[in-house]
DNA sequence: ATTTAGCACTCAAGACAAAAGAGTGCTAAA
DNA sequence: TTTAGCACTCTTTTGTCTTGAGTGCTAAAT
């Protein structure tokens, strides 16, 4: 009875701080316990409601701005809320489908995709949307050619099942003829197409250590550096990011400094690269609410990414930027609705 | 006698308008008499800046916020001072290598050069460096290849005198085999190796045309197809900008709604993308002050374009985009030695 | 005919005070 | 345990005053 008791002052105590964080989240403004009686339908009145917040105060889950202001979620406030929502998330029907159709036919290529989610995202939360492309080992081989440019210039291409290509020009130190350069290709495409080009990579590799310096396996060798070259050469371009001015609507974005702050990070994006790529063995939704991000720039932000996979292996994320004010039913929901849609959509174009 | 005094004191005047133009855009703050009497070194007296002041108002050229406070370029004024020094513009040598020596050698493909460049204006100038690159008919070919990937697709890869490659996947409505495709790309390297890609269009065209149902050339009509398609597609990512961030540590960007505008119109890239395009077949500078500027958003900027050459035809343009309060100098001065600069990396990289 | 000194005038910006308003905490009653 | 009531606090707004920079005009000087 009494234990009953205690549980339902503590339900009624979360339904409150739900109530703030979502009342917060949409008006920007510290709200009242008149207001929140108000939305609780008349059950309870502004008082109650006050004891409540003196709580929930003391526990660190809301603050006021100064004494005679409503309240405001703290950052463990979001987290909180955070997790009582995240377990109920599953994207309802309608909404996943709606998404869903966005994607044209015509989208084909990861690139494309990638860039269409990020555009998504950032259209439905109002915030930015960022998003990596995997890496290029992780692709699968459909085809690899080299093309004789010129005498001692080659052109590597290599075609991913996703049909991706990748291309790059190789100054040789010797010339190879046109049909030195078939049996490389040849090779490798006898041998590894349907492969992910980490394990082409591995694999010669391996080959030519063992070789050890054995003479004539020079294609080989010369198939290696070009792969070696294409995985470096990825590098460029690895985000995407999109919506960057979806954040000049927000108050709090009012304070230029901070925006000058946003604006830095999202252009040179290195800080946001590396965020993304340290979160990258995690397939599911991870969320960081303000200064839980190891960013410093970040600090006024939350972040919310979710990996998608090829082949049942996580190889990129998606995400998005917004203020620590932010829509995290909307945001967990979308996210992971949309990364459940990209995974799907490779799924599709790989067979 | 007289007009000799007359052209004397209208001199004077534009030294004034100068000044205060000058000490303007580096303080931001309205300039007074008194200051620009003591610039002049003594030889004038406040008062009798005043009276200049009060004509170069009556005329247009400057105006005062309010009554008691300095003087402020408007927007003719700004036209006044560019027309001014427009003419005088010669890049110091000594800037020029300073410039050139920010290319690194590394540096081959046409992206790679614009984005650099790109790049040094935001960051020589504090503002947003912007850049269309060349249609990709304006190219010179250099390699044309029909790669065999799966029954009917076909892998199309187009390699110019830059070193850029393009790429596009095709598939077929019928399987060609491997011997016939080898013919297509035999017959278009043989014939149009080092010719732009526009004209091997409008060959192939008119050799389609010509035939007229001609039955078995089909091969030259997939090949025109193919080249269709490769110019078609190169409309992705005309746009390059970089720098935005600068626009945040200028007085006038305090105002948020300014701010606001910015970025979406850097955002959606479409407007700067048919501004840059509007202005291509001009290769001078060109510079557009505030309301000059046919697009809405952008009038509380100045924007100045200098377009870039490849053998001898204008093919793109890069600029900078800023406050009205631009160091129009430097900025004339920076574009226009860049434009050169990379018109000349062209020329050698095509050779 | 210009230029300059002198002075009155104007206006933005900052400081300060008072009033209004929103919201709370606490106490005592229900 | 809840609630009504009330005093209290602190921000926000509004209004007034002061200060100072800078001008425009006039009369004298060059």
């Amino acid at each position: 009875m009494n234990t009953n008791i205690k549980r339902n002052k503590e339900q009624r105590k979360h339904f409150i701080l739900a109530h703030i964080v979502h009342e917060y989240v949409s008006t920007a403004l510290p709200v009242s316990s008149m207001a929140v009686a108000r939305k609780m339908g008349g059950s309870i009145s502004s008082a109650t409601v006050r004891n409540v917040m003196a709580e929930l105060e003391e526990e660190g889950y809301i603050e006021q701005p100064h004494t005679s202001a409503g309240r405001v979620p703290t950052q463990k406030g979001y987290r909180c809320y955070v997790d009582m929502v995240r377990d109920r998330i599953h994207s309802e029907r309608k909404e996943a489908e709606r998404l869903a159709a966005e994607y044209d036919r015509r989208i084909s290529t990861i690139k494309e995709v990638i860039r269409k989610t990020s555009y998504l995202i950032s259209r439905e939360l109002h915030s930015a949307g960022i998003a990596i492309w995997p890496s290029i080992e992780y692709f699968y081989l459909k085809h690899f050619e080299l093309v004789k440019v010129k005498a001692e210039t080659v052109l590597a291409v290599l075609v991913t099942v996703t049909n991706d290509v990748k291309n790059y020009i190789i100054k040789l130190d010797r010339e190879l003829e046109k049909t030195e350069l078939e049996k490389i290709s040849n090779y490798i495409n006898s041998n590894y197409e349907m492969e992910p080009i980490s394990s082409i990579y591995d694999d010669l590799k391996r080959a030519v250590q063992a070789q050890h310096e054995g003479g004539t396996f020079s294609a080989v060798r010369t198939a290696l550096e070009v792969i070696d070259m294409i995985i470096e050469e990825n590098i460029e371009d690895e985000i995407y990011w999109e919506g960057l001015n979806y954040f000049m609507d927000e108050p709090e974005f009012r304070d230029v400094n901070i925006t000058r702050n946003m604006l830095k990070i999202f252009s040179d994006k290195r800080e946001l690269i590396s965020m993304m790529k340290g979160e990258l063995p995690y397939q599911g939704l991870r969320i960081y609410i303000g200064r839980e991000n190891k960013c410093r720039m970040l600090r006024e932000c939350s972040v919310i990414t979710c990996g998608y996979s090829l082949r049942d292996k996580t190889v990129g994320r998606i995400g998005v930027v917004g203020p620590t004010r932010m829509d995290y039913d909307h945001a967990l929901r979308t996210v992971s609705c949309l990364s459940h849609l990209i995974s799907e959509k490779l799924r599709r174009i790989n067979s």
